[in-house]
DNA sequence: GTTGTACTATTGTCCGACAATCATGCCGGT
DNA sequence: ACCGGCATGATTGTCGGACAATAGTACAAC
């Protein structure tokens, strides 16, 4: 059946058993990567130094196999890698993949699993939303455009009191995405998601426990609207000190353990 | 050779076109997933859940694959996403699949790429390390522990002038990996190793550029220390303050353009 | 012009196989 | 009793080949 075995020729692997006995030389230690690692890598570079760029479409798996030299399957593996890291994104059927810009979303939901398998607290999480809105803040204040305004604006007028706690906290969260939007800054954006998808489970328990949650949230919102559209940096930056701080009371006062792990 | 492809019958595919012609009826667009990739939620669930928890060692391959009722290439795709997620380590030879805990380095590596990618720019990664990093030099102070002192002190023994500029730059990079460290929140030290990573490069070149840079740079940073020997966090949040304006100053004597994109 | 059909390209999944590696346990020599 | 070498088994890495399902396209039929 098989006429001889002379594949994994490629790569050859040192079986010869040479080590000098006594010497005591400094050697570093033999990396070995597998075949898939490489060609996930090779990929990489290339999207990462844009010799392929966003938009553009890869070769078909059978092609990429051919030009590595590896099987389909090796590759396809490496494809995946890829993929999770949110470089490339693929269809189904004839599709070809797609190179792709990592959504915030994905790698804010990295980071989210990350933080939350790391035992990280709710202090954790608050003491760094205290340092890190009211900056962001301040810089949408400076940086918006009349689009912001609008849509901070439409979020607001959103917020009534017949809306459903999950619908609420929802629109809490668009809240503050669309103000660190405002701020045109990518790392301001990527920065705060993560920690405001990580309470956005909590919340819905604070707001259903402390009834004038809502009312306070809608009102610290409301005034950080107003500055923003000022553009007065300073007095954003206060009021959304001031909205954390709440955020933050309305959990002693529902009870929630600030020590506890969050999410789950 | 082929008795009977009764294969794929576990999936049952619509096969039948049975669109009603005229319905102007609203429909929720068919979720179809991939195999490797309900595996592969599945495994995630059981981690995030702590129903396997760290350090546990997965069952082998095939076993999965026994288990999942699907073929163990399918396995191997999902594990592979887990694995870029930093969820799951392999070792080679026989040692099974450990689960892990992603580490920083690894999800940073991430954002950072993401960064890159979205074209941020040396003025956005500068405006976050402004926010960031003076309430992470001051929760440094207050939660510092003596280890905390000791490893600063450490790495500030080892600012010397005749380092290597590649070293030097390390250097820096590891006194604010240290100080993160001293916040003991997770959220501090994640958040700010990829902002970190992105000025490398760019802080190698401010460097050779701007003799009195060194000197400046060891001088703060000495300068904190102290502040955070002595648990001052409103100094702390000031020396660090004027730390990060610093560098900022050397870029522009350096001439680097702070609206290029980082990375690359 | 719209609709249906055949064809092709590509991905998703499966089957089976072997090489390389690591752990383990056995064995003989000292 | 201790040690290094060797056979063995388990597990991962990779390969070859196969087929089903899907999407796009070209083309004929209405």
């Amino acid at each position: 059946m098989s006429e001889l075995p002379a594949k994994y020729s490629r790569r050859p692997r040192r079986t010869a058993a040479g080590a000098v006995p006594g010497a005591s030389l400094e050697f570093a230690p033999i990396r070995i990567e597998p075949a898939y690692r490489k060609v996930a890598a090779a990929l990489l570079g290339r999207i990462t130094d844009r010799s392929i760029s966003a938009g553009e479409r890869l070769p078909p798996e059978l092609e990429l196999a051919r030009q590595f030299g590896v099987h389909r399957g090796t590759v396809r593996e490496a494809l995946r890698e890829l993929e999770t890291n949110g470089v490339l994104k693929r269809e189904r059927g004839s599709k070809l993949m797609m190179v792709t810009r990592p959504t915030r979303g994905a790698v804010a939901a990295n980071v989210s699993r990350a933080l939350s398998l790391h035992d990280v607290s709710y202090h954790d999480v608050w003491e760094a939303l205290t340092a890190l809105e009211p900056p962001i803040a301040g810089a949408a204040a400076r940086e918006r455009t009349p689009a912001d305004l609008q849509r901070i604006d439409g979020l607001l007028a959103r917020q009534t009191d017949d809306l459903g706690t999950d619908e609420a906290v929802e629109l809490t969260a668009d809240f503050f995405r669309a103000v660190g939007e405002a701020t045109h800054n990518g790392v301001f954006m990527l920065a705060h998601e993560p920690l405001v998808a990580l309470l956005v489970p909590s919340l819905g328990a604070m707001i259903d426990k402390v009834p004038q949650a809502r009312g306070r949230i809608t009102e610290a919102q409301r005034r950080l609207a107003a500055t923003i559209r000022a553009k007065d940096a300073a007095a954003a930056q206060d009021w959304m000190a001031k909205h954390i701080r709440d955020f933050h009371r309305g959990f002693e006062i529902a009870r929630i353990a600030l020590d506890n792990r969050v999410g789950g």
